[in-house]
DNA sequence: CGGTTTTGACCTGCGC
DNA sequence: GCGCAGGTCAAAACCG
């Protein structure tokens, strides 16, 4: 973010002066002392005004900056309540599926049957998304389906127990256990977010640390790919591919697979909500239709990062049975909605766009306020549960999107900000990059003062 | 000296 | 079974 390169430079700025001042090189040298927690600068002008100009232009520049952190404060205190709102709404609504599957089964509505089914789709299928690493986080349908057929089948081998013996119950619930378990451990390893977009550097910063620990050419493409571990937590599962397009070798693919087992730097948690709630909305409603498209704007988050790289960007979901993966493309051309385009798709159907932008804004209070619906009123209820879910409940898809658009955000950042000192890796070896290389790890952007 | 990068070797999955 | 391609490992080199 500009505001805090500003201010970085404000305050090395102001260090000046206080560094002259303890080397004690006369009475006309600045001094700076700390006035109620804040620094202030105090200034002997003997020569010109020019000092004093620069004084009030730092000074205004600072306000400036105060000013934008608490607007920053302000959204993110936002973020929390409508979080803590949104928690709430699932725990009703929870209480209330509880009680709803009785009735259905003795009624027998179709009606009632299909509103269920339309949450319960999109909550299956935002699982088997969302899996990316950490297996814990279900949806609580999904939840409820999986320990009831691990009931049922437990209860089926303790009759198969009586009969057969102890023996082939241990068997079959070892290999029950070993079917879910690769199951689960197969979803879980092979999600990935892959981000296309346009940069002038071999690698995106994202906020993270990440050591390279491979690199291979790929078949067809003369631009090596790059292997990267996050190495900010112990043991971080989360991995990344950088690689440069070779139909165009400014187009850089960063994929993006796991989740951190490490806190995330606090900065870029709200977008990262923000983007894991659109993306999961975009994603919940792809069970009913094998391809579709969503859009959603630029909410305020999304505006002060990504529209900087690219005011549109095209999702491409991929599904197979194993390594659903979304690809986020940024170097689509840009569009007069200014809307962000999220676009799904399956892998027999790269691209099927639907007229989507006449649907009334509805959705989330804050974060997808602005977003257009794309399905029934009822259904759209469904996926506020499922966006709230996954942002409450599945850190995966948060930590995996939080890196891919971090990326963004940190990228975008350093486009506007060369001064960024490089690491031996923007020096060191790079085959596939033409361009300087910028290091693995770079403050977030959108991290608050 | 510790962390990171490089790079050849090795492993694994997949198609034929 | 074999070969290929992608992914990972690990020792050596490099760097601050």
């Amino acid at each position: 973010m500009e505001e805090k390169s500003s201010l970085k430079n404000l305050l090395k700025d102001e260090e000046r002066p206080y560094d002259c001042n303890t080397t004690g090189n006369g009475t006309d040298e600045p001094f700076l002392h700390n006035t109620m927690g804040s620094s202030v600068l105090s200034l002997n002008l003997n020569n010109s005004g020019q000092p004093l100009n620069q004084m009030g232009m730092l000074r205004i520049k600072l306000e400036e900056a105060k000013k934008e952190n608490e607007i920053l404060k302000t959204m993110l205190t936002k973020v929390n309540e409508h979080c803590t709102v949104l928690q709430n709404r699932i725990l009703f609504e929870m209480q209330q599926h509880q009680l709803s599957p009785s009735v259905i089964n003795k009624n027998n509505n179709h009606e009632s049957q299909g509103k269920i089914q339309d949450v319960e789709k999109p909550m299956l299928h935002t699982r088997q998304f969302l899996n990316i690493g950490d297996c814990s986080s279900l949806s609580e349908g999904y939840t409820e389906k999986v320990e009831k057929k691990t009931l049922d089948r437990s209860l089926a081998c303790e009759k198969k127990n009586i009969v057969e013996g102890e023996m082939n119950t241990k068997i079959a619930l070892h290999e029950a256990k070993c079917i879910e378990d690769q199951t689960s451990e197969v979803t879980c390893r092979r999600a990935k977010v892959s981000i296309r977009a346009r940069s002038d550097f071999s690698l995106m910063g994202d906020g993270c640390q990440w050591r390279k620990y491979g690199q291979k050419t790929a078949k067809g493409n003369p631009c090596p790919r790059a292997y990267y571990r996050c190495s900010m937590g112990t043991a971080c599962p989360v991995r990344k591919q950088v690689q440069r397009c070779f139909k165009d070798e400014t187009v850089l693919i960063t994929t993006y697979e796991g989740s951190h087992n490490h806190p995330l730097p606090l900065a870029a948690r709200s977008l990262a909500s923000s983007t894991s709630a659109a993306l999961n909305m975009f994603l919940s409603g792809s069970l009913t239709s094998s391809v579709g498209t969503t859009t959603l704007p630029n909410s305020p988050l999304f505006s002060s990062s990504l529209s900087s790289v690219s005011p549109t960007a095209v999702a491409t979901f991929s599904h197979s049975a194993t390594c659903p993966t979304v690809t986020l493309d940024l170097t689509q051309p840009n569009n007069n909605n200014n809307y962000l385009q999220f676009q799904r798709a399956t892998t027999s159907h790269p691209f099927f766009p639907l007229p989507l932008h006449d649907h009334p804004h509805q959705g989330l209070p804050l974060l997808c306020s602005k977003v257009p619906t794309f399905l029934s009123p009822d259904k759209n209820l469904a996926l506020v549960d499922v966006v709230s879910q996954a942002i409450t409940k599945d850190p995966s898809l948060k930590a995996a999107l939080f890196s891919a658009i971090s990326s963004l955000t940190g990228d975008s950042q350093k486009n506007s900000n060369n001064h960024t000192p490089h690491s031996k890796s923007s020096s060191g070896y790079d085959p596939c990059s033409k361009m300087p290389a910028i290091p693995p790890h770079q403050p977030c952007s959108t991290e608050l003062i």
